[in-house]
DNA sequence: GGCTTGCATATTACTTATAAAAAACAACTT
DNA sequence: AAGTTGTTTTTTATAAGTAATATGCAAGCC
């Protein structure tokens, strides 16, 4: 059986758009509403006849109006709103990262399917799609094998990064001079420099600029291999650092003085500047990720 | 139900190895063979069982003797040794390459399942584990997008092919002299020079070499993203030269000097003249490939 | 004619089931 | 004691089934 999470969570953001004023039921057509969640109508028209179930919307003839108001307990709590993809690689990461798995541990598709309350079959999706990511390899007509989390990972990775990242840096220096990029990058100078004065209370933040900057970078001569390179970078970073919250803030704040140095760099044109700048970056971000495995491990 | 074509692959290799005189049934122990094979034990014992039903075997008392000698007939037929997996990676690039399917084609797994006559299952693991290759991707709770084998995945292809080779082949050129990789790449050269006076004869040969010597190159230096990446290269290689089969001697001929010309490079250790002899081949496999697209879209 | 909703159909995201194959265990043989 | 085979248990590779979701078509409305 398929589970309703997409419903649920489409449910939950109607809602929200509701309280928030941003959409009036009565006046928007079904088709507007699902443009605006990004369902199909046949999920919108769930979500309108569950409001109109539960009274807070009244169905009288044509058009819904207001009935009861909407309460945080109407709200389907976040666990059901989320696909069962989404657990496994939830739990995955945990089990693996947090979990002390050792290198060279097999993995066991029944039994994690237990352990997740998944069937194997969902198991085995997510660790194919998994496997891009270098950390566990197939053995033929048997498991997979997890091959760690370590420094040797670390390092394969950032090789790679590095290469990729000169390479876009280069070609982003190189747009022209009315390219709509560059305003994209001042708005995130600017962004920067906001963050910084605010550092000590917003310093979590910092993770979506360092995503903003690194796409926009890539974005200005695009190539799909490293685009799916990045996605994995992201996913890396995402679930160790939600981990690993030591110097978090000293962390963060070297870092955007270093993307500060970089964006200079790359308005500069100077393509020596530009690479003096974004290996300094790289090596501090590469060292912050190795130091954090060593102190897992 | 799960195919036993583990099994049938084994018995035909046992009887290979039987005709080949390569293994003697009666004074081999069920885990020698296992070994030589590669599967479990479960399977060999199935193998010696089917061996005895037949008769080719006798087992009179303890050790199993010859019995009838071996016909080709006995041999199982070749789609029934291949796993379903690996049928449906045939059938989907057959679909792909040359079924002429549009970039912007939309992948329907039910239909496709029902098309290669496999559950859907199947066709979603493999489409999940094909992703990585650039040529498709997953729309949301809806199905899969084919972007198009063309002349841009071409270009970004390469574009990632040359940063990774160009890093390799420096990286292997400041291998110490003594380094067993310089006796293996100086046979190489040898297998290389060998295939050019055949050329006539064993022309399609060539792909062989050309995958020994850039896996050689990679070895070096090993990074698992760029051995992973060297996969998509193989396998979109495989397949498209596979059924493009024009001017396939001369292309071939011309790839094997440069190779050559690139051995000669890596061995004189001359950064400039390694860069120029590799981006002299790359920048020749790419314009074939992107021909051979052109030819074929 | 373009936009709406109602309805029917197709497709996906799962779960459960099953034979094949691998792995683990135990008993036996040199 | 190490290697062999016999037996049992676990795990994988696949198929079949089902509710949720998406898609397509038709009829009605400004």
């Amino acid at each position: 059986m398929k589970p309703d999470s997409v419903f649920k969570k489409a449910f939950n953001r109607t809602l929200q758009l509701v309280e928030a004023g941003d959409v009036d039921i009565g006046a928007t057509s079904e088709n507007a509403l699902r443009a605006r969640i990004g369902v199909s109508r046949t999920t919108v028209r769930k979500v309108l006849s569950e409001l109109d179930a539960r009274g807070i919307t009244q169905a009288t003839g044509k058009r819904p109006r207001a009935g009861k108001p909407i309460l945080k307990s109407d709200y389907f709590p976040d666990p059901e709103t989320t696909s069962k993809r989404q657990h496994v690689e939830e739990q995955f990461m945990e089990w693996m990262l947090r979990g002390d798995t050792q290198p060279g541990t097999l993995i066991n598709e029944l039994q994690l399917a237990r352990q997740f309350g998944v069937a194997t079959n969902g198991i085995r999706e997510f660790l194919i799609r998994f496997s891009r990511f270098g950390l566990i390899e197939k053995k033929q007509n048997s498991g997979w094998l997890f091959k760690g989390f370590t420094e040797e990972y670390a390092l394969e990775l950032f090789e790679i990064r590095v290469m990729f990242e000169l390479r876009s840096a280069v070609l982003f220096s190189e747009l022209p001079d009315d390219s709509p990029f560059w305003t994209e990058l001042a708005e995130l100078k600017t962004a920067h420099q906001q963050l910084l004065l605010e550092i000590g209370r917003r310093f979590h933040d910092f993770s979506r600029l360092d995503n903003r900057l690194h796409r926009l970078i890539n974005r200005a001569a695009p190539n799909r291999f490293i685009d799916d390179f990045y996605e994995v970078i992201t996913l890396i970073f995402h679930y160790h650092y939600q981990w690993n919250k030591k110097d978090e803030l000293q962390r963060n704040e070297a870092a955007i003085r270093e993307h500060l140095a970089y964006i200079d760099a790359l308005s500069s044109g100077d393509a020596h500047e530009i690479e003096r700048a974004c290996l300094r970056h790289m090596t501090s971000a590469r060292t912050t990720l190795v130091r954090s495995i060593d102190g897992a491990g």
